[in-house]
DNA sequence: ATTAGTGCAAATTCTTTGCACCCTA
DNA sequence: TAGGGTGCAAAGAATTTGCACTAAT
């Protein structure tokens, strides 16, 4: 089940290429999404072993090559614009100074349902957060 | 700086309207999204005092009545499909059966860039996260 | 042979819970 | 005044760090 591809991947960003971080791969690669202690359990599910500390290390690997995405605005809340009728945000991110603005785009609403639609899927919240450069810090 | 709808909007949801719940609003409602430490700490620099504890509990209070989001995800990682051109993914997330799907739209992305640039933003990944039902759940 | 990567244990940080007291409705 | 809300301290999870050992290059 290992990918030859990923080793090239890894060694192309000069990370060495191990068992570790090909099991937490195969683990990424069969659901969209998953917390390391979830990684973990599905590496030991399939007979390998990984200890969770590894499996930290790994995704920081793997995240500084961008090979995997940590959850933007882990452990972050926000108010909602629109109480009653919730989600629809866009988050606005800025990885340099920290800052977090939000905007609202109905049309982008529309659209994520659709794209949703086509896939079997009934939204009930949305949630978009883009990561960047905000206006002041792209002058500086 | 208390705004008296919220009191209205809390009683209305069956949640007393008291100080510590203010604040917090208060808080949120300056910068788009804190941790909870971010808001005790901003809480306290204007003066007031709520203690860590009850901003955990007032957040989950006002999350019941969907006044205020916790950031979906939390502390997932998912593999990057286009790793060499970072973010883009649509994560479709279902509440029920919490299986995580993911899709990818290049149009809603053009789309999240506009509207992020309308904002003087200009945005180098992408998360689009959608809660809601997946197509096996809704049969069922 | 070098040095990144791993594993374990311990430290740290984050979040939740229990219980006595306070305050809104 | 009754029941929800708060604060403190302590318990429980999640995440990070230190250090010796293993393994990829």
């Amino acid at each position: 089940m290992i990918v030859t591809d990923s080793s090239e991947f890894l060694r192309r960003h000069g990370l060495r290429s191990t068992a570790p971080r090909h099991f937490v791969m195969d683990a990424l690669a069969l659901s969209g999404a998953l917390s390391p202690a979830d990684i973990a359990k599905r590496i030991r599910k399939k007979g390998h072993s990984a200890g969770i500390v590894t499996v930290y290390r790994v995704l920081a690997a793997l995240e500084s090559v961008s090979l995997v995405h940590r959850h933007p605005a882990e452990g972050l809340f926000s108010l909602c614009t629109l109480p009653d009728q919730a989600g629809h945000h866009i988050l606005l991110h800025c990885t340099h100074c920290g800052k977090i603005d939000e905007t609202q785009d109905s049309a982008l609403c529309r659209h994520e349902d659709r794209a949703a639609e086509s896939m079997g899927f009934r939204a009930d919240q949305h949630l978009t957060e883009l990561l960047g450069t905000c206006r002041s810090c792209s002058r500086s």
